[in-house]
RNA sequence: GGGCUCGUGGCUUAGCUUGGAUAAAGCACCGGCCUUCUAAGCCGGGGAUCGCGGGUUCGAAUCCCGCCGAGUCCGCCA
């Protein structure tokens, strides 16, 4: 609903805006309306009026503020009055019983808006996610649900590098070190990788025969394509289970491979040929295109003619892009100059340009880190250890609950911290992590949220045990202070999830949902429903069934569990 | 050496795109609150030269320049 009042603010403003001398047609702003903690919705247009008018802002706020006109009827302002510089609109009541009526009457209609293919996690074959693939998988699913919720349709991709040196490596190494039949399957690789990387790395034959086994891969080699494709298969598995353990679902995996066998690597470099400025390499037949504004050309092809990562993810991106309107990448801070590069020679192919989110690393205070040197922390050692914390935790409370019925609090209270911690931080913030820190249930954002909406459904469930109804209800009863922020608040759920949605940020609605738990308690503790008088029991039964549905509605785009009990 | 990003109370962060109202939260610390719907909660308190130095501006955490510190990348890895 707020997004409406600000609608209703922008209309009055410009209405007013007539009616005064100023033109602000002439400025390049707009209304500078934002949220305020003064006011329910603020505009700031004095200042730049001011100073294109050379007169005091506060003067300029104080002379369109005669001038507003607030509808009679159907309107969400109640006043607006000029504090100063600033020119500040209150609500009415209308606006918080609409806003209430819209949360009952379900999702908001939304029209169909453009198709979209969003790829993220994409990490390489040789082993299990760790807590950095960790930070891009939940940027990404948090990424989806936001853009899905606001109408889009998204399609993820995962996409599969098979084709790189590290799954030779693993190939190679399977073939003479045995695979651990009693671990999980992407750990059990992870192994062979870790130990046939030192001896690749002792012995420089072995690469060769790694080079060996590359190049007949691209060749399309039967025997070796089965063997690549069972390790890779294989390790895929084991990511994939840990991704469903956090919540998180890809709609395709492509291979990397189908682009090289199905000539789509080729005709790119062809095109490139005629389109881009590329040469050879003076000491042999290495492809490299020069793109603008890059100090160094883009190597596209190997000497030995075989194709390079870069040339595959042209050909990639191009596939997609007859899929889809908009193409969405969640990277590491590490592709970010291969994004650059590959928007634009997608450029000089007339593909459209793709969309990048990037993300700075996650470390270790030991250091960054590497699968290949088999420094990291499992995505799975986390997920078990902080569900185990959370079991412990679960376990203090509720002496009265079942194991199963404590196990699945626990799962959803763990996993939820664990991603409410990764998205709250915005992606250009590099994060050290600490294995302490992570598992700190108790100090957790998520659990706070899930609480909260635990709270409420055990007011709805007894309610609903007692027999009250909520039918009729009469919304002005609602008129203690923390029953009208927890209002606003909820008002405010659309216009965060577009603003997420339209700048790409995920933690603004990790910390919304923080805030909306926050007027919830407040609300809790202010005012008691169950026992109030039966009218304004009624109307506040309203006003919780409405807050649970909203802390549900933010925790589920968040990919966060809500439990109905903790 | 060059590019990009980050640097906000003891710790972790929001705010920076689009400069404006006392710099906003959580954790930690100190002190209170369970005879009413779950105390994973609520209330109060102390604690910040917004990395440092300049500049633009009526006004800078926010924009510009320089420096320092951290991370990351810089042609045949992905």
């Amino acid at each position: 609903m707020f997004l409406e009042l600000e609608k209703e603010a922008e209309q009055v403003l410009k209405e007013a805006l007539k009616k005064v001398s100023y033109e602000y047609k002439d400025l390049e702003t707009g209304l500078e309306l934002e949220e305020s903690e003064h006011a329910d919705i603020t505009s700031r247009i004095a200042f730049s009026l001011a100073r294109a008018y050379k007169q005091p802002p506060e003067i300029v706020a104080a002379d369109i503020v005669n001038h507003l006109e607030i509808p009679a009827e159907h309107t969400l302002i109640s006043n607006a009055v000029a504090a100063g510089p600033y020119i500040n609109f209150y609500v009415n009541d209308f606006f918080l019983h609409k806003t209430l009526q819209r949360i009952k009457e379900g999702v908001k209609p939304v029209e169909r808006k453009a198709k979209i293919i969003l790829e993220h996690t994409s990490a390489n074959p040789d082993g299990p996610l760790h807590i950095g693939h960790l930070r891009n998988a939940i940027i990404g699913d948090v990424l989806v649900r936001v853009l899905k919720r606001v109408g889009y349709d998204v399609k993820t991709h995962f996409y599969v590098n098979d084709m790189g040196r590290q799954i030779g490596v693993v190939v190679w190494g399977a073939e003479r070190i045995a695979i651990a039949d009693d671990k999980k399957a992407d750990h059990a690789i992870a192994d062979v990788y870790i130990a046939a990387n030192r001896m690749v790395e002792a012995n420089n034959e072995f690469l060769k025969d790694v080079e060996a086994l590359m190049r007949k891969y691209e060749a399309g080699d039967e025997a070796v394509v089965k063997r690549y494709e069972a390790m890779v298969k294989k390790c895929l598995s084991g990511i994939q289970t840990s991704l469903q353990r956090l919540n998180i679902l890809h709609d395709l995996f492509v291979w990397e491979s189908e682009f090289v066998r199905g000539g789509a690597v080729k005709e790119v470099i062809e095109e490139l040929k005629q389109k881009g400025n590329i040469k050879s390499d003076s000491s042999g037949s290495a492809l490299l295109l020069q793109l603008e504004g890059m100090e160094k050309e883009l190597v596209i092809q190997r000497t030995d003619g075989t194709s390079l990562y870069t040339a595959r993810d042209l050909a990639y991106h191009k596939w997609k892009s007859n899929r889809c309107d908009r193409m969405i990448d969640v990277f590491g801070k590490d592709h970010e100059l291969v994004s650059q590069q590959l928007a634009k020679a997608l450029q000089i192919l007339g593909v459209k340009a793709p969309e990048f989110v990037i993300f700075e690393f996650v470390s270790l205070p030991t250091g960054s880190l590497s699968t290949r040197a088999g420094r990291y922390i499992s995505a799975d050692e986390l997920m078990e250890k902080i569900e185990e914390r959370a079991l412990k935790e679960v376990d203090k409370r509720r002496e009265d609950l079942d194991e199963d019925k404590k196990l699945e609090i626990a799962r959803k209270v763990g996993i939820g911290a664990l991603r409410y911690d990764m998205v709250k931080v915005s992606p250009d913030k590099h994060i050290v992590f600490d294995f302490n820190d992570a598992l700190d249930i108790e100090k957790k954002g998520a659990p706070f949220i899930q609480y909260s909406h635990a709270r409420a459904c055990s007011i709805l469930r007894a309610a609903k045990e007692q027999g009250f109804s909520m039918g009729d209800y009469e919304p002005t009863l609602l008129k203690e202070k923390s029953e009208k922020e927890l209002i606003k608040k909820l008002s405010k759920f659309w216009y965060i999830v577009e603003r997420a949605s339209s700048e790409l940020k995920p933690h603004l609605v990790a910390k919304y949902a923080r805030e909306l738990a926050e007027c919830f308690n407040l609300f809790y503790k202010d005012c008691p429903v169950l026992n109030a008088e039966s009218e304004l029991r009624k109307a506040r039964l309203v006003l919780v069934e409405c807050a649970k549905i909203v802390l549900s509605d933010t925790l589920n785009v968040l990919g966060i569990e809500a439990p109905e009990e903790m």
